[in-house]
DNA sequence: TGTGTATATAGCGTTATTCAAATATAGTGT
DNA sequence: ACACTATATTTGAATAACGCTATATACACA
Protein backbone atom coordinates (compact mmCIF):
# COMPACT_ATOMS: atom_id res chain seq x y z
CA UNK A 1 0.00 0.00 0.00
CA UNK A 2 1.16 3.33 -0.37
CA UNK A 3 0.58 7.01 0.04
CA UNK A 4 -0.86 9.50 -1.64
CA UNK A 5 0.31 12.69 -0.38
CA UNK A 6 -2.03 15.18 -1.06
CA UNK A 7 0.04 18.38 -1.95
CA UNK A 8 -0.55 21.64 -0.04
CA UNK A 9 -1.75 22.52 -3.19
CA UNK A 10 -5.09 20.84 -3.25
CA UNK A 11 -5.65 23.00 0.16
CA UNK A 12 -5.28 26.38 -1.27
CA UNK A 13 -7.65 25.02 -4.42
CA UNK A 14 -10.43 24.48 -1.95
CA UNK A 15 -9.74 27.49 -0.29
CA UNK A 16 -9.97 29.29 -3.74
CA UNK A 17 -13.05 27.50 -4.71
CA UNK A 18 -14.63 28.76 -1.38
CA UNK A 19 -13.82 32.29 -2.62
CA UNK A 20 -15.15 31.46 -6.08
CA UNK A 21 -17.94 31.27 -4.44
CA UNK A 22 -18.09 34.70 -3.22
CA UNK A 23 -17.15 36.27 -6.45
CA UNK A 24 -20.43 37.44 -7.91
CA UNK A 25 -22.34 40.40 -7.12
CA UNK A 26 -25.77 38.88 -7.17
CA UNK A 27 -24.08 36.11 -4.71
CA UNK A 28 -23.46 38.41 -2.25
CA UNK A 29 -25.92 40.15 -2.35
CA UNK A 30 -27.88 36.41 -1.56
CA UNK A 31 -25.44 35.62 1.47
CA UNK A 32 -26.15 39.14 2.98
CA UNK A 33 -29.89 38.60 2.84
CA UNK A 34 -30.10 34.86 3.86
CA UNK A 35 -26.74 35.53 6.01
CA UNK A 36 -29.94 36.82 8.99
CA UNK A 37 -32.59 34.05 8.22
CA UNK A 38 -33.91 31.52 6.50
CA UNK A 39 -35.49 32.85 3.40
CA UNK A 40 -37.06 31.24 0.22
CA UNK A 41 -36.43 31.17 -3.36
CA UNK A 42 -39.34 33.73 -3.83
CA UNK A 43 -38.00 35.88 -1.45
CA UNK A 44 -34.73 36.46 -2.89
CA UNK A 45 -36.04 36.75 -6.09
CA UNK A 46 -38.40 39.80 -4.70
CA UNK A 47 -35.61 41.15 -2.72
CA UNK A 48 -33.11 41.05 -5.95
CA UNK A 49 -35.79 41.84 -8.53
CA UNK A 50 -34.18 39.46 -10.54
CA UNK A 51 -35.99 36.57 -12.48
CA UNK A 52 -36.32 32.98 -10.66
CA UNK A 53 -34.03 31.40 -13.49
CA UNK A 54 -31.05 33.70 -12.29
CA UNK A 55 -31.85 33.74 -8.96
CA UNK A 56 -32.14 29.48 -8.87
CA UNK A 57 -28.83 29.30 -10.66
CA UNK A 58 -26.70 31.39 -8.44
CA UNK A 59 -28.51 29.23 -5.21
CA UNK A 60 -26.97 26.32 -7.14
CA UNK A 61 -23.51 27.48 -7.12
CA UNK A 62 -23.67 28.51 -3.64
CA UNK A 63 -24.96 25.03 -3.02
CA UNK A 64 -22.32 23.41 -5.26
CA UNK A 65 -19.58 25.23 -3.11
CA UNK A 66 -21.45 24.48 0.34
CA UNK A 67 -22.22 27.82 1.45
CA UNK A 68 -25.65 27.50 1.30
CA UNK A 69 -28.04 24.64 2.21
CA UNK A 70 -31.44 24.24 0.98
CA UNK A 71 -34.27 22.87 3.12
CA UNK A 72 -37.05 21.80 0.97
CA UNK A 73 -40.91 22.18 2.95
CA UNK A 74 -43.37 21.12 0.34
CA UNK A 75 -43.14 23.19 -2.46
CA UNK A 76 -40.64 25.64 -1.77
CA UNK A 77 -37.31 25.80 -0.94
CA UNK A 78 -35.72 27.97 1.93
CA UNK A 79 -32.19 28.80 2.33
CA UNK A 80 -29.33 28.93 4.89
CA UNK A 81 -25.67 30.04 4.98
CA UNK A 82 -24.48 26.40 6.06
CA UNK A 83 -21.80 27.92 8.45
CA UNK A 84 -22.44 31.49 10.73
CA UNK A 85 -18.70 32.30 9.80
CA UNK A 86 -19.66 33.51 6.02
CA UNK A 87 -21.44 35.60 8.21
CA UNK A 88 -18.36 37.02 10.01
CA UNK A 89 -15.97 36.81 7.21
CA UNK A 90 -18.64 39.07 5.62
CA UNK A 91 -18.42 41.25 8.40
CA UNK A 92 -14.12 41.17 8.09
CA UNK A 93 -15.01 41.99 4.15
CA UNK A 94 -16.92 44.40 4.82
CA UNK A 95 -14.54 46.50 6.94
CA UNK A 96 -12.09 45.60 4.95
CA UNK A 97 -14.05 47.72 1.69
CA UNK A 98 -14.86 50.52 4.38
CA UNK A 99 -11.44 51.14 4.74
CA UNK A 100 -10.08 50.47 1.13
CA UNK A 101 -13.31 53.22 -0.31
CA UNK A 102 -12.18 55.52 1.90
CA UNK A 103 -12.40 58.29 -0.82
CA UNK A 104 -14.76 57.43 -3.24
CA UNK A 105 -18.10 58.74 -2.43
CA UNK A 106 -20.72 56.99 -3.61
CA UNK A 107 -19.82 53.64 -2.65
CA UNK A 108 -18.90 54.94 1.03
CA UNK A 109 -22.42 55.96 1.28
CA UNK A 110 -23.45 52.88 -0.10
CA UNK A 111 -21.93 50.81 2.41
CA UNK A 112 -22.92 53.09 5.41
CA UNK A 113 -26.35 52.47 4.10
CA UNK A 114 -25.49 48.87 4.58
CA UNK A 115 -23.80 48.56 8.17
CA UNK A 116 -26.70 50.99 9.48
CA UNK A 117 -29.26 48.40 7.82
CA UNK A 118 -27.54 45.67 9.40
CA UNK A 119 -27.18 46.91 12.69
CA UNK A 120 -31.12 48.09 13.32
CA UNK A 121 -31.96 44.92 12.45
CA UNK B 1 -5.45 58.24 0.40
CA UNK B 2 -6.76 55.18 -2.10
CA UNK B 3 -8.38 55.79 -5.61
CA UNK B 4 -10.01 53.35 -7.41
CA UNK B 5 -8.90 52.50 -11.39
CA UNK B 6 -12.17 51.11 -12.73
CA UNK B 7 -15.06 52.99 -11.06
CA UNK B 8 -17.24 49.74 -10.13
CA UNK B 9 -20.60 49.63 -11.14
CA UNK B 10 -21.84 49.10 -7.62
CA UNK B 11 -20.82 47.97 -4.35
CA UNK B 12 -21.47 44.19 -4.91
CA UNK B 13 -19.25 44.58 -7.89
CA UNK B 14 -16.59 46.29 -6.21
CA UNK B 15 -16.88 43.17 -3.04
CA UNK B 16 -17.35 40.48 -5.80
CA UNK B 17 -13.69 41.87 -7.88
CA UNK B 18 -12.21 41.73 -4.13
CA UNK B 19 -13.35 38.30 -3.72
CA UNK B 20 -12.22 37.31 -7.35
CA UNK B 21 -8.84 38.07 -6.55
CA UNK B 22 -8.77 35.89 -4.08
CA UNK B 23 -9.83 32.86 -6.34
CA UNK B 24 -7.26 31.41 -7.21
CA UNK B 25 -4.58 28.86 -5.43
CA UNK B 26 -2.00 30.46 -6.39
CA UNK B 27 -2.75 34.14 -5.20
CA UNK B 28 -3.82 32.85 -1.67
CA UNK B 29 -0.57 31.26 -1.39
CA UNK B 30 1.18 34.21 -2.18
CA UNK B 31 -1.08 36.20 0.19
CA UNK B 32 -0.32 33.85 3.10
CA UNK B 33 3.51 34.90 2.46
CA UNK B 34 3.14 38.27 2.31
CA UNK B 35 1.05 39.10 4.98
CA UNK B 36 3.51 37.89 7.56
CA UNK B 37 6.13 40.53 6.06
CA UNK B 38 7.24 42.20 2.82
CA UNK B 39 8.51 39.80 0.05
CA UNK B 40 10.54 40.25 -3.23
CA UNK B 41 8.94 38.58 -6.61
CA UNK B 42 12.38 36.23 -6.28
CA UNK B 43 11.33 35.25 -2.84
CA UNK B 44 7.99 34.21 -4.05
CA UNK B 45 9.36 32.22 -6.67
CA UNK B 46 11.60 30.57 -4.27
CA UNK B 47 8.77 29.83 -1.63
CA UNK B 48 5.91 28.94 -4.29
CA UNK B 49 8.61 27.01 -6.87
CA UNK B 50 7.04 28.58 -9.85
CA UNK B 51 8.66 30.26 -12.44
CA UNK B 52 9.54 34.50 -13.02
CA UNK B 53 6.31 34.76 -15.14
CA UNK B 54 3.83 32.93 -13.40
CA UNK B 55 4.42 34.96 -10.23
CA UNK B 56 4.49 38.11 -11.54
CA UNK B 57 1.00 37.46 -13.51
CA UNK B 58 -0.76 36.71 -10.78
CA UNK B 59 0.62 39.20 -8.64
CA UNK B 60 -0.48 41.22 -11.09
CA UNK B 61 -3.97 40.63 -10.80
CA UNK B 62 -4.07 41.06 -7.01
CA UNK B 63 -2.13 45.00 -7.76
CA UNK B 64 -4.90 45.24 -9.77
CA UNK B 65 -7.19 44.29 -7.45
CA UNK B 66 -5.94 46.62 -4.67
CA UNK B 67 -5.04 43.28 -1.88
CA UNK B 68 -1.42 44.31 -2.49
CA UNK B 69 1.09 46.89 -3.27
CA UNK B 70 4.57 46.80 -4.66
CA UNK B 71 7.36 49.07 -3.16
CA UNK B 72 9.99 49.08 -6.29
CA UNK B 73 13.64 49.46 -4.34
CA UNK B 74 16.67 49.34 -7.10
CA UNK B 75 15.43 46.39 -9.70
CA UNK B 76 13.72 44.56 -6.86
CA UNK B 77 9.95 44.91 -6.15
CA UNK B 78 8.48 44.22 -2.53
CA UNK B 79 5.23 43.41 -2.06
CA UNK B 80 2.98 43.22 0.59
CA UNK B 81 -0.79 43.71 1.84
CA UNK B 82 -2.31 46.61 1.50
CA UNK B 83 -4.81 46.37 4.64
CA UNK B 84 -4.00 43.69 7.71
CA UNK B 85 -7.66 43.35 7.60
CA UNK B 86 -6.87 40.98 4.01
CA UNK B 87 -4.70 38.43 7.06
CA UNK B 88 -7.96 38.81 9.49
CA UNK B 89 -10.20 37.37 6.51
CA UNK B 90 -7.70 34.87 5.59
CA UNK B 91 -7.85 33.96 9.72
CA UNK B 92 -11.91 33.71 9.54
CA UNK B 93 -11.44 31.93 6.01
CA UNK B 94 -9.58 28.88 7.82
CA UNK B 95 -11.38 28.96 10.85
CA UNK B 96 -14.28 28.64 8.09
CA UNK B 97 -12.49 25.87 6.09
CA UNK B 98 -11.25 24.13 9.35
CA UNK B 99 -15.08 23.44 10.49
CA UNK B 100 -16.07 22.36 7.04
CA UNK B 101 -13.38 20.17 6.32
CA UNK B 102 -13.95 17.92 9.46
CA UNK B 103 -14.19 14.58 8.04
CA UNK B 104 -11.76 14.78 5.19
CA UNK B 105 -8.54 13.81 6.70
CA UNK B 106 -5.98 14.74 5.09
CA UNK B 107 -6.87 18.27 3.69
CA UNK B 108 -7.72 18.52 7.58
CA UNK B 109 -3.98 17.33 8.62
CA UNK B 110 -2.90 20.23 5.93
CA UNK B 111 -5.04 22.59 7.40
CA UNK B 112 -3.57 22.15 10.99
CA UNK B 113 -0.27 21.85 9.97
CA UNK B 114 -0.70 25.33 8.29
CA UNK B 115 -2.50 27.14 11.55
CA UNK B 116 0.48 25.32 13.97
CA UNK B 117 3.17 27.23 11.17
CA UNK B 118 1.42 30.63 11.84
CA UNK B 119 1.06 30.37 15.44
CA UNK B 120 4.92 29.68 15.69
CA UNK B 121 6.09 32.76 13.75
C1' DT C 1 27.16 52.01 -24.50
C1' DG C 2 26.63 47.25 -23.66
C1' DT C 3 25.61 43.26 -20.65
C1' DG C 4 23.28 41.05 -16.90
C1' DT C 5 19.56 40.77 -13.66
C1' DA C 6 14.77 41.52 -11.77
C1' DT C 7 10.34 42.12 -12.94
C1' DA C 8 6.39 43.08 -16.10
C1' DT C 9 3.50 42.56 -20.02
C1' DA C 10 1.67 40.60 -24.57
C1' DG C 11 -0.14 37.04 -27.47
C1' DC C 12 -2.78 33.13 -27.91
C1' DG C 13 -5.04 28.69 -27.57
C1' DT C 14 -7.81 26.35 -23.91
C1' DT C 15 -11.06 26.09 -20.34
C1' DA C 16 -14.47 28.07 -17.13
C1' DT C 17 -18.17 31.45 -16.02
C1' DT C 18 -21.93 34.10 -17.21
C1' DC C 19 -26.54 35.43 -18.90
C1' DA C 20 -30.95 34.52 -20.76
C1' DA C 21 -34.34 31.56 -22.60
C1' DA C 22 -36.39 27.23 -22.73
C1' DT C 23 -37.52 23.14 -20.62
C1' DA C 24 -37.82 19.89 -16.68
C1' DT C 25 -39.17 18.27 -12.13
C1' DA C 26 -41.77 17.92 -7.94
C1' DG C 27 -45.43 18.96 -4.96
C1' DT C 28 -50.50 20.38 -4.24
C1' DG C 29 -55.12 20.74 -5.12
C1' DT C 30 -59.15 19.32 -8.33
C1' DA D 1 -55.27 12.44 -14.59
C1' DC D 2 -54.90 17.65 -15.13
C1' DA D 3 -53.53 22.12 -14.08
C1' DC D 4 -50.98 25.20 -11.22
C1' DT D 5 -47.07 26.78 -8.55
C1' DA D 6 -42.27 26.83 -6.92
C1' DT D 7 -37.90 25.66 -8.05
C1' DA D 8 -34.15 23.43 -10.83
C1' DT D 9 -31.58 22.23 -14.83
C1' DT D 10 -30.09 22.47 -19.61
C1' DT D 11 -28.48 24.76 -23.58
C1' DG D 12 -25.83 27.75 -26.20
C1' DA D 13 -23.61 31.93 -27.28
C1' DA D 14 -20.68 35.77 -25.23
C1' DT D 15 -17.12 36.83 -22.20
C1' DA D 16 -13.60 36.29 -18.92
C1' DA D 17 -9.84 33.80 -16.70
C1' DC D 18 -5.93 30.52 -17.31
C1' DG D 19 -1.30 28.74 -18.48
C1' DC D 20 2.36 29.05 -21.26
C1' DT D 21 5.94 31.20 -24.09
C1' DA D 22 8.04 34.97 -25.75
C1' DT D 23 9.24 39.53 -25.36
C1' DA D 24 9.69 44.06 -23.09
C1' DT D 25 11.14 47.34 -19.62
C1' DA D 26 13.95 49.24 -16.03
C1' DC D 27 17.86 49.40 -13.29
C1' DA D 28 22.89 48.51 -12.13
C1' DC D 29 27.42 48.42 -13.27
C1' DA D 30 31.59 48.04 -16.22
Amino acid sequence: MFRVALAPRDLQTFKADFFKALAHPVRIRVLEIVRGSERTVQELQEALGLDQSTVSQQLAVLRAKHVVRARKQGTTVRYTVVDPLVGELLDVARRLFNSQLTGTQTLLRELRRETRRQVRR
